[in-house]
Formats: structure tokens, sequence, C-alpha cells
DNA sequence: ATACGTGCAAAGCGTTTGCATTTCT
DNA sequence: AGAAATGCAAACGCTTTGCACGTAT
């Protein structure tokens, strides 16, 4: 069973950045360096990293934004709906980069979350919640537990 | 269709009182006052508390417990698996009392989370990611969108 | 008696905001 | 030209921590 996720290909970034670019027209806000620099960095990284880890990613690109541009245009990407804020234990806001269906890992520890595709556990149709006025736009499994680095932590004690 | 879950009843909190006062002295912690009351608290609110929630609903009880001891308090109950972190898209953290397997409606814009029930959903068994090192301990699907106080804000514009 | 928990206030961080300046449309 | 975004630094709010004292085992 293969089902940890690969990171996003070079293709379907260059897709996600002309969507961006699209939406941005939609919505009417400028397409600045500052934006599309974050997106093209949250596509590159490994799932869910945090504003303070963009920043830092953006250093090492030398691409120098301060940190408060950093918060805003991730704000501004979850607003377009080109990424999602990330559904976490901690109090750290997340971002996920990835669109399509897929699944999470959570480590009730250590609070780090995987990205898993297991198709036998996607139910095929979004369940309807409309009774409740609630519009579903996606569903995620989250299996919750403890990750591999943590178990061998719990067996040193 | 009904299945936005009640609150948590007596019997159920009785119950659970006392596997936390188990599981204290299976620990070897002590069982004060403020932990028990904390709990006794937790479990009597609306769905994923803050920890200032969690103090302000103390004071409405008359209960003078800093806050800093519900800070510590929350954090060794979930140590002791008598509660549980939620998964919330935002970014502070909230609380779970809730043990037995339901599911999220997670709203994305105010980061609002409902419990619900769903066995249709439901997978029958945990998925094995054990190929990971991972140890699953629960299972739970979150149901992402727009929740119906977001959506006639969104129609007002 | 001893180890652990509690309360208080201060420190620590992640995040947001006000304002002058720059950039995009 | 006008509206919106940026950078900086200061402010803000949630959470943790150091320390003296109190409490459970």
């Amino acid at each position: 069973m293969k089902c940890i996720l690969d990171p996003i290909n070079a293709e379907t970034k260059k897709r996600r950045l002309e969507e961006f670019q699209r939406r941005c027209r939609e919505a009417g806000i400028p397409v600045t360096n500052q934006r599309r620099i974050v997106l093209e960095v949250v596509l590159g990284m490994h799932c869910h990293p945090t504003a303070d880890q963009v920043h830092a990613s953006l250093k090492v690109r030398r691409a120098r934004i301060s940190r408060a541009t950093v918060y805003r245009s991730l704000e501004s990407l979850v607003l377009l709906g080109v990424i999602t804020k990330a559904c976490h234990p901690g109090d750290v806001v997340r971002y996920d980069a990835r669109l399509e269906p897929h699944h999470h890992l959570v480590c009730l520890e250590c609070g780090d979350v995987v990205d898993i595709a297991d198709p036998e556990i996607t139910p095929p149709t979004l369940p309807d919640m409309s009774v409740f006025g609630f519009e579903v736009k996606d569903c995620r499994m989250q299996l919750r537990g403890v990750c591999r680095r943590c178990r061998r932590k719990e067996k040193r004690r």
C-alpha cells in the first residue's frame, strides 16, 4: 500500500499559479509579486506549513518579504480559495496547499499532520448537511493517533 | 435526519468523572479540586471550548481558579486521555470532551465546529496505518464548508 | 514529610494593526 | 490618478513559566 502523498508536481504548480491569477482578476484584487511568490513557495513546501515556516522558506529563496505581508498574503490566498487553512490540534495556524480530496494522519502528541490518500475510506459522495443550513465543500478523514517518532519517545520513558 | 449531538448527559458525566479519578490513581497524579472542577465544567459546555471560555465558565459557577491553572489542568486532562484537543482551522487551542466516535462540521469562514453523528459515513473499522509506524486511535470525518450564519453574511454583501 | 499543584505576575510568541510609502490597475 | 498592498514597528492576545506558597498522598 502506498498512500503518503508526494509533493505537488511541477505541472500542477503551473496550473495552480494560473488559477490564482484568474481568480485575482475575477475578484478584482491585484496580482502582486509577493502574493505570487508566497503561493509558489507554499506549493513547494511539505504539508501544512505555518506562516513563519513560509517566511523562513522565502528567506532561503532570497525573497525579502516582510512577516506581516506573508501573513496577509496567506490570508488572501485562503479568501481566493487557492489554499485552505488546515485543521490542526495545535495553537498555530497552518495552511494546506493541496486542494484535491485527501486525508490526514494527525499525531495527538506532537500535532504533526501527514497527507494520505486512501480511496477505501473515502465516501463516494459528499454527505448532505443542508438540513442544518450547512454547505459542504469538502470532506476529510482524520486518523488521529500517535506517530512513529512520538511512539519511540514513549518507549524510552 | 437527526445528527447534531446533544450535550453530554448527567449519567455519562458521572461515569467520566469516575474514570478521571481512576486514571489519576493509575498515573499517580493527585486528584485536585481544580482539575476535577475543570473537567466537570468542560463536560457541561457546548462543543470545543477554548481555555479562556472554560475559565469564564468557571467564574459563572463561582469557582475561582486562576487562568494558568485552567491551562495546566486542561493539558493534564489531555495527557490522562480524559478529553482531547479538537482539530480546528484557527489559532486557538480548543478541547473536545466527547470521546465516543463522532464527526465534525467545520466552518472555514468562522472556524466554528459542530459535533455530528452520522453512522452512514463512519467506516466500520479503523484503517491500519502501521506501515507508517502510525498507531490510529480514532477516526473523525471533517465536513468542511460554510455554516448557516456565514452564508447569510455572504448574501448580504 | 515530600512531591506535586496552585496563584500571581511577568515573559514569550504568533498574529494583527496603524501609518507612511510603494505598487498595481 | 486612485485604490490597494507593502514594510516597519508597535500593539495585541493566547499561552507558558518562575517562584513562593498550599495541598494531596
